[in-house]
DNA sequence: ACGAGGTCCTGCGAGC
DNA sequence: TGCTCGCAGGACCTCG
């Protein structure tokens, strides 16, 4: 489940088709493109030379000439660069799940796949994506990002915090795992209301968030069933998740019985009765 | 304005 | 062994 560390291991490996031009595109999914038809987004993606990659909250970007294709890999996306193969087979690979399909003139393909389709691919010129990375929050690993920004930002909702932390609007790239993990390491109980908790609290918490991030990062993410690198590969930060999928073990820290609810947002959380209060 | 809950989508694992 | 069913959940949507 992409979140910021599995986006951003993407987006790096992505790094190695900065400067193709796109010789010829295909679209095969064409219901996860949410504001562009698949001729156009064809029309706009043939001859164009890929200016920059890079990553806001959980999106790819792609910097084309004049236009930015934005991708949401939702819950299954992943990308793979690959020499351009000449015959392929219709099932091989994981092919029936390919999304869009990009040939470059140096003789390599860009696939992008999705399993599940929650994902989403906008094609949007600069004032657009202006537009739309103002909707969503600011990043966490941004040094300038302060403690009391983000106390500022969060904390005007009654809100269980861990709901609130998720809220790309008001923090980008944190989802379930993280969020999790986070609330876990800042000692904090996810259940509580947003506006109960202090300044000290979100200094923590934004401190926490940021050590797992890049940790998560330098682990190039956490794999637990879809989720590949660029090249193919699982991340390894599952194996350093204290809480996230641990219920009913023991808590790393002090040993109780880790608990399991799905009482917000209707999503798994995970959490030690004693540490996080 | 805000919050709760439904929707999308498919593979997988639990349970019978 | 083979089937059905419910769950996983990010972002967006509607309804109250």
């Amino acid at each position: 489940m992409p979140e910021l560390p599995e986006v951003e291991t993407m987006v790096r490996d992505l790094g190695a088709v900065r400067g193709a031009r796109i010789e010829t595109a295909r679209v095969l999914r064409p219901d996860v493109l949410k504001n562009v038809t698949p001729r156009t987004l064809v029309r706009r993606l043939t001859g164009a030379t890929v200016r920059a990659v890079s990553r806001r909250a959980k999106n790819a970007v792609l910097h084309l000439d004049d236009r930015y294709l934005v991708i949401q890999p939702g819950m299954t996306g992943s990308f793979s660069i690959a020499p351009r193969q000449r015959h392929r087979r219709p099932d091989e690979e994981g092919e029936a799940y390919i999304v869009l399909r990009l040939s470059l003139a140096d003789g390599r393909a860009l696939a992008y796949r999705d399993v599940r389709r929650l994902g989403r691919m906008y094609l949007l010129p600069p004032a657009g994506y202006a537009a739309f990375s103002d909707r969503i929050g600011p990043e966490p690993l941004d040094p300038s990002l302060t403690a009391e920004a983000f106390a500022e930002a969060v904390r005007s909702s009654r809100q269980a915090i861990k709901k609130v932390l998720m809220d790309q609007r008001r923090l980008a790239g944190v989802g379930n795992i993280y969020a999790n993990e986070a609330l876990f390491a800042a000692g904090l109980d996810p259940s509580a209301p947003a506006d109960r908790l202090d300044v000290e609290d979100y200094r923590r918490l934004l401190a926490a968030v940021r050590r797992i991030l890049q940790a998560a990062i330098d682990a190039e993410g956490t794999t637990l069933r879809d989720y590949r690198t660029g090249s193919g590969q699982p991340g390894n930060f599952q194996f350093d998740l204290l809480v996230y999928g641990r219920e009913g073990q023991p808590c790393r820290v002090c040993g109780t019985r880790l608990a399991a609810t799905h009482a917000i947002d209707a999503r798994v959380t995970v959490f030690c009765h004693r540490c996080q209060r």
